[in-house]
DNA sequence: GCATAAGCGGAGGCAGCCTCCGTATATTTA
DNA sequence: TAAATATACGGAGGCTGCCTCCGCTTATGC
């Protein structure tokens, strides 16, 4: 790889990388290019595709974390792991786009959001209700908690309902009594 | 409202829902508003922007599952519980857009995305391997099921680290020891 | 220094977003 | 029922961002 080359990718990996954390991956390609003093043609050359250019902002910052997990505490390997997934909210959150507005509303009376999630909000609260006055959920769990982790488990296995279905199990049996 | 109006409204609604459901939430206005027989114009006066689209769309559903949540079976709240939670799956998946590649990916060997996943994906096994083998986290736990349940929660409460932090907690309870 | 392979950049065609306003139609009034 | 009025319609047009293409530039090897 000629040196200009490879000057221009390292600067496009750069400007990238803050465009996604400050825009969400939906930042304009053009602005990336030109924050980095080059042409959209040399952008599309080096990353064809968006998915390209956020794979590779991803690997960036994936070596970092691979790093940092080599280096927790072996002799307490609970807290290495809450630690490390930790980590991974963290990175995951600043690369992810904006989807999230949804998820946030109705959690949060203030959302605009908020009105049309009220009714499936209160229905959900009956049903945890009844089932924790029955004994068979712990009682410190909120309807809050529950659409959270429903939201995100629909999310992150959206094409995979068999494995949507276990990870709700794996949920409700630490919920469970 | 006017007659005409109302009947455009309700065909915009209907056009939305299939193309949505289709090709995901980004999927094209005037598309939807040729679709539904109607000049664009039309579609941003009833909804002015995509987001509001998006909501009405939603509330439709909504009602449909707050009157499937009210039939469901008294005797057994746990029971009823689960079901709710697995129809709002459904309905969740059908309606978000396509941006879970990612999050599918790090589960999917065969993803062009696969390579760069991998890393993580080991780092991630060694340790959960590691907290198996000293007894604090159950056996049957798999690295896909954990990182699907990380990316979920980071998605979900994607600007409230507090709360990703009490999910996570919430979701360690059951699978610690 | 010269040849040439490698890389650059931005014009241009295309698609989707959203606004604006002249035209059309439902509803009200007399 | 016909005029008056309020309400709603539609699509042209301006704009932004996507991506491709190819004539020009520059690094590199001899």
């Amino acid at each position: 790889m000629r040196a200009d080359a490879r000057r221009n990718y390292d600067r496009l990996l750069t400007e990238a990388g803050a465009a996604f954390a400050e825009k969400g991956t939906e930042a304009s390609l053009e602005d990336i290019a030109r924050s980095a003093g080059v042409g959209v043609g040399t952008l599309y050359r080096h990353f064809p595709t968006r998915q390209d250019l956020i794979l590779a902002v991803l690997r960036d910052g994936f070596e970092a974390m691979a790093t940092f997990a080599r280096e927790l505490d072996v002799d307490d390997p609970g807290l290495a792991l809450r630690q490390w997934l930790l980590a991974q909210l963290r990175h995951i959150t600043t690369t992810r786009g904006l989807t999230a507005e949804l998820a946030v509303a109705i959690n949060n009376p203030e959302s605009p959001l908020w009105g049309s999630c009220e009714v499936i909000f209160s229905v959900g609260t009956e049903l945890l209700g009844r089932a924790q006055k029955a004994g068979v959920v712990r009682a410190d769990l909120t309807q809050a908690d529950v659409s959270s982790v429903v939201q995100g488990i629909a999310w992150s296995c959206e094409s995979d309902p068999v494995r949507q279905e276990r990870l709700l199990d794996l949920f409700l049996e630490g919920v469970l009594l």
